[in-house]
DNA sequence: GGTGTGACAACAA
DNA sequence: TTTGTTGCCACAC
């Protein structure tokens, strides 16, 4: 699998339950800005492969993204949306409030758990 | 090497 | 707030 994707995976396994962040911040805490679009993809290819939570990356504007045959029972954003009330995010249509639920990573994390 | 396509983002209107 | 545009970059074709 590509180096990045690897980045990608750690980061996102440091969001905590109950906190969601968005693609562009998991590239940009991966060391590659500007490549919110390459973190889809690796989540699209592996994020069933992986132990990851994905349903915690959300649109920088909170929207929940994986919206393909959405507004069917069956499509991705409302098991995401499942997943997310679990962790005891809130959700509105298709939506979580980024002012209170983006996950602010501290600096020790940051310097000592992302050694990249 | 050109072209189109993304589980996106920033910005303008 | 919603909709368009443009920027991004890896990956097919």
């Amino acid at each position: 699998m590509h180096q990045a994707y690897q980045r990608f995976f750690k980061v996102i396994s440091l969001v905590p339950q109950g906190k969601v962040v968005s693609y562009g911040q998991v590239a940009d805490l991966a060391g590659l800005p500007g490549r919110s679009r390459m973190v889809g993809k690796a989540l699209r290819e592996y994020a069933h492969k992986e132990q990851v939570a994905w349903h915690r990356v959300v649109k920088s504007n909170g929207q929940l993204a994986a919206l393909p045959s959405a507004e069917t029972s069956s499509g991705k954003a409302n098991i995401q949306t499942v997943l997310l009330r679990e962790d005891g995010v809130a959700v509105n249509n298709q939506r979580v409030k980024m002012a209170d639920f983006q996950w602010q990573p501290d600096t020790y994390t940051l310097l000592h758990t992302l050694n990249f």
